[in-house]
Formats: structure tokens, sequence, C-alpha cells
DNA sequence: CACATCACG
DNA sequence: ACGTACGTGATGTGC
């Protein structure tokens, strides 16, 4: 086997990447995607063709032009867009780190540099690949020299191969030929001007006929389109000198030497540290042989077990100290069951971060260990910096106060929700600048708290921390660990309930197609409905045919089989996601303990896991009929309080529609006096379908509305649902300011706030694909709208949660739907909770339009809802 | 591990 | 010309 050649146009290709990706920013905020994009795709070759040699090669713009003759050459080509540009430098240096041999030289074309070097490692018996996002270097192919093209389509990425022998394929004409192809129809991307009147289609025509540029002139006569014979006649020149514009020159003056281009290891330290800098998890995983230790270990301080008493109590003492003084020194507690394992404590000493551990056990016991730290919370001048507060709570005395912590994990995310972890890797790169696989937790906490803080005020985010996120985590802890109770005899039987009709259905569907076959497929059923059956209206989606539920739905009335699998969904559904694994999580209380996190969403909503209790079925019948399952415990009962209409009363109040407030102060029906505004009629005359059509156009505004997505949702023309919309608008001209002032604010600061200064960075508004932008536009929005929500009832638990506490009630703050408060209430207490879910859930904050809730009580969840 | 699907607000 | 409503988490399939 002879060795291989890899070479990669890295213009072009950066170029394709950067198009082809989301704007990606790393921590620091530099744009990252297209070095990202153009990483994938070299170790997407690499793996696949494993040459022996590596170059890529960059164009260097000099004042010189490419054969001196044709000064607009390339000057029509749009400027490189700035967030592009800085990228450039970027790749060079993550390039040189992994010692990836790079050609560069002042006045040459990438194209050349390429075109040399394959032809003259095709001249030493080598084969070459070349790696291009353009079509200009398919004259170089040959049997020994691959171009390949990558091109992304719907988020995959195709490759177009070529030997010679594929180019002619394709234009009909060989690589030599592929020159004059070019000099007849131009290119636009390249400047060259080509032909007047001559396209791809004549062009390939004519090289077809004649063979070459010279034979096309030699027998002009034989030209059967007039008008195309006079152009050529006419601009033989412009021809000539497009085709020589068109050539790459493949004997380029260019310095190479194969040893610099071997590819030895390129997963160095070096450029490991690149990628953690950029956050590139999905490429970690190559450099897992790679040593890191080297670099994680100069900073992170070592830790120091304490064994003796008098050590103790030196080390809580130094501790206390920095708490007081406002030092945010950091600890961190692992344990479980609520039984401490180890206690470590990181506080600044005379030289840096001193980092001290107690390990429980002979000498400490668990409990000395948590009673000497909660008794240090209790001086109210004292604060310490944490990760993960909520997850701490278990081991430290019920009295402590969450004003006494500082959270790095939740602060980080007010700073930057868009991440999906905050993990101590992460704060300690992006607040401390240190590089290092798992730094220990306190020393992280400690570290970075300061620098934390200051942003948090700079960003005007302070309060939002230590007036909402900061409480809010004692609120959760509670609730995650008192739990709600499941009654497991009746999910059982529910379950049941469920089997049969399930294998009724399954027999029903396997008879009405005539096979079995795994329903749970959408590949096998697709095949199924739309092949086998002939079903007609089928859509695509990237892998086949779409089985969804929508699609179904219009194909229902004519089919048997299609009713019977939507039924079939819909049971297996409940069966295997709420009555199989819901009581796969019922503790030995008998209780389920969902985990909520507070920093998993993009516009400061809570979110519910292990399980999610924020999505147990509640739209149709069958669905809602779980809910039973949820009780409370003996000698309680449940109340459900929800907001009624949250995001559309915020929306009102923020964007300062009079007719809207005005509405909404009045207690209408909203739908109903949107619908009168909208589709011009008298109030007493709206239909029921007319207001169906205004709840969906305010839904639709909320979610930052396009004429597409409305008109979907309502099965209306899409002329139709513009006319709507902009009647909207017209009825309410607050909103529209609203909307176009969230968007301008978003592309001018890159973010959007809520009424509680939450941020929601919109970094999509920059991308250069327009489906991008316009879902930045949507979410500038929404998010103020949503999050505002999400303030306001994170306000509203917190002081349900503290009227509960000083009334020395026994009721419980259990679960928050988004909108919704659950509380398990003592017989006693059902008036005092009611009164306290009105005035804290609709006084939680002042708007210009009032805050109402519903509310219920029952025996279970379903009653009570 | 990505995708399709579907449960909720 | 483009082709989506906003925000989540869990399940099952199939590479």
């Amino acid at each position: 086997m002879s060795e291989k050649i890899m070479l990669v146009d890295g213009n072009s290709i950066i170029n394709r990447a950067f198009f082809g990706m989301p704007d990606l920013r790393d921590p620091s905020g530099r744009h990252t995607g297209a070095v990202y994009g153009f990483l994938s795709i070299l170790f997407r070759f690499l793996d696949e063709e494993e040459p022996e040699y590596l170059a890529v090669a960059f164009d260097v713009h000099a004042p010189t032009f490419r054969h001196g003759i044709f000064p607009e050459y390339k000057a029509g080509r749009r400027p490189m867009p700035e967030e592009l540009k800085s990228q450039v430098p970027l790749l060079k240096q993550v390039l040189d780190s992994m010692g990836i041999c790079r050609l560069e030289k002042a006045g040459l074309e990438a194209d050349d540099i390429l075109g040399t070097l394959a032809k003259g490692s095709e001249s030493r018996g080598m084969d070459a690949v070349i790696i291009s996002g353009d079509r200009d270097l398919l004259q170089v192919a040959t049997d020994r020299i691959m171009v390949r093209i990558p091109k992304t389509k719907a988020g995959k990425t195709e490759v177009f191969s070529y030997h010679s022998k594929d180019v002619e394929d394709e234009y009909g004409v060989s690589g030599q030929g592929f020159i004059d192809l070019k000099g007849l129809m131009g290119d636009q991307s390249d400047n060259i001007p080509g032909v007047p009147r001559v396209g791809e289609k004549t062009a390939i025509e004519l090289m077809r006929r004649f063979g070459s540029l010279s034979n096309v002139y030699e027998r002009l006569e034989e030209v059967s389109k007039k008008a195309i014979k006079e152009s050529l006649r006419e601009n033989k020149d412009l021809a000539c000198l497009s085709r020589d514009l068109a050539e790459i020159n493949c004997h380029s003056d260019i310095h190479y030497d194969y040893e610099e281009m071997r590819l030895g290891n390129i997963y160095t330290p070096e450029a490991y540290g690149m990628f953690r800098e950029m956050s590139f998890r999905n490429f970690y995983p190559r450099f897992e042989n790679v040593s890191t230790v080297s670099v994680s270990s100069r900073s992170v301080p070592e830790k120091k077990e304490i064994t003796d008493d008098a050590g103790f109590e030196e080390t809580f003492k130094a501790f206390e100290n920095a708490c007081v003084s406002g030092g945010l020194p950091g600890f961190a507690i692992e344990g479980e069951d609520r039984v401490i394992g180890s206690l470590t404590l990181s506080y600044k000493g005379s030289d840096g971060y001193e980092t001290r551990e107690i390990k429980a056990g002979s000498v400490f016991s668990p409990e000395r260990i948590g009673e000497r730290l909660s008794l240090l919370f209790e001086n109210r001048e004292a604060m310490a910096s944490t990760w993960n507060i909520k997850d701490q709570y278990g081991f430290l005395g019920t009295d402590v106060s969450p004003d006494r912590f500082f959270d790095v994990q939740v602060a980080s995310y007010l700073l930057d929700p868009l991440r999906n972890d905050y993990d101590p890797g992460y704060i300690a790169q992006a607040f401390m600048g240190i590089t290092a696989d798992s730094p220990h937790v306190s020393f992280v906490s400690a570290g970075s708290a300061g620098r934390i803080q200051e942003l948090l005020k700079e960003n005007k985010e302070d309060r939002l921390f230590f007036d909402i996120e900061m409480p809010l985590t004692k609120v959760l802890h509670d609730m995650e660990s008192w739990g709600i109770r499941l009654q497991p005899m009746e999910l059982t039987s529910y379950g049941e309930s469920l089997s049969g009709r399930i294998s009724e259905l399954e027999k029903a569907i396997y008879e009405g197609a005539g096979e079995e076959f795994n329903i749970n497929s959408p590949k096998q059923l697709g095949v199924i409905l739309f092949e086998k059956q002939g079903l007609q209206g089928g859509k695509k989606t990237k892998t086949g045919w779409s089985t969804s539920a929508d699609v179904l739905e219009k194909l229902s009335s004519e089919s048997q089989l299609v009713r019977d699998v939507l039924e079939y969904r819909t049971y297996a559904k409940l069966k295997s996601t709420y009555a199989d694994s819901l009581s796969k999580f019922i503790g030995k209380d008998g209780r389920v303990h969902t985990r909520f996190s507070q920093t998993t969403t993009a516009t400061g909503r809570l979110s519910s896991y292990d399980p999610n209790l924020q999505n147990i079925p509640m739209r149709t019948e069958l669905g809602r009929r779980i809910r039973k399952v949820f009780v409370p415990d003996n000698g309680f009962i449940f109340t459900d309080a929800d907001y009624s209409q949250i995001e559309l009363r915020v929306l009102a109040s923020m964007a300062g529609d009079e007719r809207l407030i005005e509405a909404y102060r009045e207690g209408r029906d909203i739908h109903a006096v949107t619908a009168s505004r909208v589709f011009h009629v008298p109030l007493d005359e709206v239909t029921p379908l007319m207001r169906r059509n205004a709840k969906a156009v305010n839904f639709g505004i909320v979610y930052g509305i396009s004429s597409f997505g409305l008109s979907n949702d309502l099965s209306i023309s899409r002329k139709e649902a513009e006319e709507y919309i902009s009647s909207y608008f017209e009825t309410y001209p607050g909103i529209r300011r609203f909307m176009d002032t969230a968007v301008a604010e978003a592309k001018e600061k890159g973010y959007v706030t809520t009424a509680f200064g939450r941020r929601r960075p919109v970094p999509e508004l920059k991308s250069p694909q327009f489906m991008q932008r316009s879902f930045g536009e949507r979410v500038a929005r929404n998010a103020p709208i949503q999050g505002t929500a999400a303030d306001i009832i994170k306000i509203a638990m917190i002081g349900v949660w503290n009227r509960i506490r000083r009334e020395g009630l026994k009721s419980r703050l259990i679960l928050q739907i988004h909108d919704e408060l659950l509380i398990e209430t003592a017989e006693d207490e059902e008036e005092r909770i009611a009164a306290i879910l009105r005035e804290e859930m609709e006084g939680a904050c002042e708007l210009k339009v009032p805050l109402i809730i519903d509310m219920h009580t029952g025996r279970d969840w379903y009653e009570a809802k």
C-alpha cells in the first residue's frame, strides 16, 4: 500500500463550518462555532482516511493579486463576517497546538498550495486526498488524487468524493477540461466572469461536443445557437482570461517538508488545554490517553487531612473568621442519607488557599462535624461559599438559613443560563482561569466566589440571586425531601387496566396490517402505513416517514388501523412512562422524591426529574386518572393553586398595553375580548370557534408568534394567519412595541431580561443562518415573559414556605408545576393555607394587572386540580 | 448516543 | 428561498 497525504483547504472548510454551525461561544465569550465545525470535519476525515501525512493550507491575502492582471478578482466576494474572521487565528493556534503542519505564503491561494502538493505527492508515488468546500479543486483530481467535498444538508454532512473518473461522470469533462469549463461558464463566488449567456448547461454541452476551449473557438461556426455563437465571438479574450483565472497553479513556489507533515500524535496536552478553554466536550474523549495531571496540579492546593481535636477546632476557627470577615471561604460536604462522610473547608491563608479535609469516622463522628458546622452558621454575620447547597442542607441543622450561603453553581447559572452544566471544572476555568479536570469543590467555591459576586453585581443580577434564588434553594430542598405519597396498589391496577387494552389493540393492529411488527418503531410503522397500506399524505422526517400524532390524526378518518395505532400509542405512553416507571421511584417511606433543578432552563423556570412530576397527564381523562394515585398523608388533604393566565398578564403589564391592561382590570374574558377585536364582531356575537382561534393567537403571541406556526396550529392558510396577527397588533399596539423592543434590545446587548433582571442571552441572533436568527427573535420575545412568570412563582414559593414555617403549620409545599403549587395541607389548616396561598401568590409582586389564582382541595391530586 | 415521539406548563 | 411556534424530561428504537 502506498502512503497517503491528506490536504485540507483551511479557508474554505472553516468558511463552510461557520455557515453550517450555530454561533457557539466559549466561556470567555469567544466565537468558536467555526473552529468546532472545522475540527469535526477534520477528525471525521482523519478517522476515515488514516493518512500518513497531513497539512492544512491557508490563503494569505497580500496586496498583489494572482496573475496580477485582474484587480477585481476576489473583490466581489463578501467580506468575511467579523465573527468568522476572529476564528481564523484561533484555528491556527489550535492546529499548532496539535502539531499539524500549516502551509501558507503571502500571495499564494490555498488552491495553488493544495494543487502543488497534491501533484508533487502523486509524482512521489503517494495517494492524495484533498478536503475542500468548493469545487475549484476538481480540476486536479486524478486516479490517485481524490477531492472530497463535505456538504451540510439538513443538519447532516454528506460528502461528495471525486477521482478524475467521477468528475467526468458528473461534468462530462476531465480534470483539465474542468478548467476550460469554468472559463466558459465563469464562477460567481470567485469573481471569474466567464462568457455572457453561457451558463453551466451550455458550457457542459459545448465541452462535450468540442472537448476543449481552443476547439470551441477553432470550430466556432459549428455552434448552432446564434446568440451563443455571437457572445463567444465577442468575448474571446474574456473566455481566455477566465480560463487562466480558473486554472490552479500546480507549480507554485511553496516550501514543504514531508517530515513536518508526517502525522504524529495530535492529541497533545497543549491541545487538550485549548479544547478545555473552548469547552469542546465532544472531543475530550479523543484525549483519553493524555496525561493532564501536570496541568491540574499546579494551581489546586493539596488537601490536608485533620486528625486531632486541636486541628479540628483550629480549622473551624480559621474558617469561621473567613466567614464573618466576608472572605467567602468554601466548603463541601460529602455523604449519603443525611450522614456526613467528609467535610472539606478552603480559606485564604498567608500564601494562597489552604484546604482541610475532615473525614467522619472513629475520631470525628458525622454528628459532631455537622453540629459544629451548623453552629457556625447560626452567626448571622457568617457567609460561606459552596457548590449546590440544595443537596447539602440535609447534612446541616434544619434551621440553618439559606442567607448564610453563596452557591457558585446557582450563581454561574444566572451569569450564563445556556450551559448544560456548571461543574467545578468549568467554574474554575471560567472564573479562576485554572484548567483542571476535577478540582475539589471547596477550593473552587472559595476561589471563584469573589469574582462571581462581582459579575452578578455588574449584571445587576445580585438582587435576583440573594433575594430569590438563594432562599429558593432551601424551599426546593424541603420539597424534595418531603416528597409526595403514592398508592402503589392503585398504581399497579391502573397499569394493569392499560395492559388489557394494549394487547387488544396490538392484536387488532397486526390483523389490520396483515403482519406482526414492532408498533413502537416509527421506522417499521411508517413502512406498514405508507408503503404496504399505501396511505397518502405522509410527511418526511430526516430519517424516513413521519408517524407523529398530527400526521396520523389527518389519516384517522379513513383508516381503522391508524385509529388503533393512535389509541395504542396513548395507552403505551401512559403505561411505560407513568404507570410502570413511577412505581420504581416509590421510596421506603411510600413517597416519591422528585428532584428539582434550579440550573437547567434557559428562561429561569425550574425543571423536575427522577421522576419528572411536572408532566403528569392532565389533558385527557384517561391520563388524568393517574393523578388519583397521588395522595396526601393521613390527616392531610391536597390544596392546589394555579395562576390564571400568568404569562399573558405578565405580557400585558410589561408591554404596558392599555387595552389589554384595562380588560384584565375589568376581569373580562380575555380570549373573547381578543376575538371580538381581531374578528371585528361585537363581544356578544363571538362564536366558540372565534374564541378558540383568538386563544391560539394569544398563546402564539407569548411564544414569539410566526404566521407559519399559527397557521399550522389552527389549520388555516398562512395568509389568514398573517391577517390574524396584524389585526391583533392593531388591537394591542403596546404588545407590538414590546415585541419590537425586545428584539432590538437583544440585538444590541446580546441578551434580554425579565422584570427581575434575569438574563437570557440570545446568541442565535448573530447567526448567519436565517432559521437560527428567526429562532433568536422568537426567543427574545418569549424569554422575558416566560422568565418573569418564573420569577414570580419563585417569589410566591418563598413567601408560602416562610408563612407556613413562621405560623408553625404542619402543612407543606410539595410540588411546583410552573404556574401551580401543590400543598399537602393538614386537615385543620385548610383555611389558613387557602389564605396564605392567595395572599402570597396573588401578592408576589405588583403588576399593572391583577394576579389571580384558581384554587381547589381534594383527597387526591385528581380531585384537587 | 441521536432521533422520534409525547407527556406537561 | 428559507421552513418553526416557547420551555422542559422520559421512553423506545436502532445505529
